[in-house]
RNA sequence: GCGGGCGUAGCUCAGGGGUAGAGCAUCACCUUGCCAAGGUGAGGGUCGUGAGUUCGAAUCUCAUCGCCCGCUCCA
């Protein structure tokens, strides 16, 4: 555990050392969970962006790609349920420290009286034999009428408390029921505290006309609500998709574990509209089809594992995570949802637009079922840093930090150094720069030993070095040395571009992974 | 929010009432020339912030702020 710990923190300050990832107004003093992505994380970050769109929107022509505000109409929180399911009221236990949802607390209790229902069916059976009527029993029996009536009574008031938000009034009533912490056993509680999971601010800038508005929470609503406007321009066939990369704000009681779990952080989504009854067909097919994105990276199968929910949100019928061996541990890293018809159906209701696709072969209109795959940017992120990330001892006994990122993910896919910055070396050597900047993000360095400046490039993740000797300029071929062998092979000059695009393009990466 | 840990140079840390230190990193010059380790020199800190004690506080006291870890929510 301690080891796992100490790995995030190596990580942590790799990410910073390098230009990945900095702490938010850092000379601020910073500002809790919130990160900045410096200027190679900036280029990690978009190399990921390009590898999913392209994997998700080139590769399919069914699929095509939107970007949505983040600005949304209120109504559509309404109808995704954020604003009734995402207003969680909590509360500590002051002995055990430990904190818990209000209504759940209450909801446990209930369970109790249902529980003893269940014991009472049991006792009758038992004592009925074969002649034991259960509906009968439920309608008649003194015991079970009069825990039915705690429950319901119960019930209502949870209901009414919830729906007035009440706070202070579901701290008493928790109180009155003598709910205690199953931990301590002790019932001294704090006060109820509302958390919104979302993010709200003002629109329009003349006080008292404002409205609230939400920052949204999850970028799937901005495909829903444009669900009718991409079918019809795009003249969309069911079954087709629509995708989407952009932030999304939670307003996470605890935010943590560097950028795994951020107040803001960016989403990448799809969400494919298929016919009712065939979504568990899609679902499979999606939660296949994503797997083999991330293990085509190589970054080692070991990494990868599937978690089938057992308890489904609300909106619903299956749904899977990808998780990830971070250095925490085992997290999710990408979800695939079967969401059945649920946002649309809201949305319908509640917008009273019509969002219904006419499905010619069985000529008639549905509300298309949802399979969604959502994939939280930061997280590859943190899981593509985190698993490159390694200390290699030598056979010389020395040591090496060595970022190995897929090549064609990483920041800078080639460095190109003189042996010295003497004899002319360092104007060949950028000369052969300008010629391989069109296709590759390049770096230059003249600095230090060439000893030195290798290991820079290692820790970097840059995946090739071409070093320019003295021979070069007699014969123009150079030295090639490959980051995770450290090999190093003399080459054309002219060979480069071919040599280097073979490792780093995204084509090879997109055939077994698109 | 509660509990724990930590704030001294870009990084890792030492120092513990008497005017700020090391290693690494950075920059310059010299040297070397294919795997981080040569030499010389330079820049860089109101010791998180505020108050108190004291002739004197980075050091002691109090407060405050921030960061990190754990606990319930999630991508």
């Amino acid at each position: 555990m301690d080891k796992k710990e100490d790995l995030l923190k190596e990580v942590i300050s790799h990410a910073k050392e390098y230009g990945y990832v900095f702490p938010s107004s850092e000379i601020y003093d910073g500002l809790a969970a919130t990160y900045d992505y410096g200027q190679l994380g900036a280029e990690l970050k978009n190399n990921i962006k390009n590898y999913w769109w392209k994997a998700m929107v080139q590769m399919h022509e069914e699929i095509v790609g939107i970007d949505a505000a983040i600005f949304m109409h209120p109504k559509t929180w309404k109808a995704s349920g954020h604003v009734d399911a995402f207003n969680d009221p909590l509360i500590d236990n002051k002995d055990s420290k430990k904190r818990y949802r209000a209504d759940v607390l209450v909801e446990e209790h209930i369970e109790k009286y249902r529980d003893k229902i269940k014991k009472d069916v049991a006792k009758g059976l038992k004592k009925f034999g074969e002649s034991f009527d259960e509906t009968q029993f439920l309608a008649t029996n003194p015991n079970v009428k009069r825990s039915q009536e705690k429950i319901d009574l119960l019930e209502s008031r949870l209901k009414n408390i919830l729906e007035t938000d009440d706070l202070t009034a579901l701290k008493a009533f928790i109180e009155e029921l003598n709910i205690v912490c199953p931990i301590s056993g002790t019932a001294n509680w704090t006060d109820v505290r509302q958390f919104n999971l979302m993010f709200s601010t003002e629109l329009g800038s003349v006080a008292g006309d404002a409205a609230t508005i939400y920052l949204r929470p999850e970028t799937a609503q901005g495909i829903f609500v444009n669900f009718l406007n991409v079918q019809k321009t795009g003249r969309m066939k069911i079954p087709f998709g629509i995708a989407q990369i952009g932030k999304a704000f939670r307003n996470e009681i605890v935010a943590r574990q560097f950028i795994f779990r951020m107040r803001e952080f960016e989403q990448m989504e799809m969400q494919y509209f298929v016919r009712p009854g065939e979504e568990l067909k899609w679902y499979a097919y999606w939660k296949e089809k994503r797997t083999k994105w991330h293990k085509a990276l190589g970054l080692g199968d070991a990494y990868y594992r599937h978690h089938d929910h057992v308890k489904l949100a609300h909106y619903a019928n299956a749904a899977a995570d990808i998780e990830f061996d971070f250095p925490m541990g085992f997290k999710e890293l990408e979800g695939i949802h079967s969401r059945t018809d649920f946002d649309l159906r809201k949305h319908e209701e509640l917008s009273g637009k019509k969002l219904q696709f006419f499905d010619p072969e069985l000529n008639k209109s549905y509300i298309p079922y949802v399979i969604e795959t959502s994939i939280g940017l930061d997280r590859m992120f943190l899981a593509v840093l985190s698993a490159s990330l390694k200390k290699e001892v030598l056979e010389d006994g020395s040591e090496r930090t060595v970022l190995s990122i897929p090549p064609a993910l990483a920041p800078y896919k080639v460095a190109v150094m003189p042996l010295t910055k003497k004899d002319g070396l360092p104007d060949k050597a950028r000369a052969i720069i300008n010629e391989l900047k069109f296709s590759f993000q390049c770096q230059y360095d003249e600095k230090d030993s060439i000893g030195k400046r290798y290991r820079r490039q290692d820790a970097i993740g840059t995946p090739f070095h071409v070093t320019v000797d003295h021979q070069t300029l007699e014969d123009n071929t150079v030295t090639i040395r490959d980051r995770d062998t450290m090999q190093q092979e003399r080459v054309s000059i002219s060979d480069l571009h071919k040599i280097i695009d073979e490792k780093v393009s995204l084509n090879n990466l997109l055939r077994h992974g698109g």
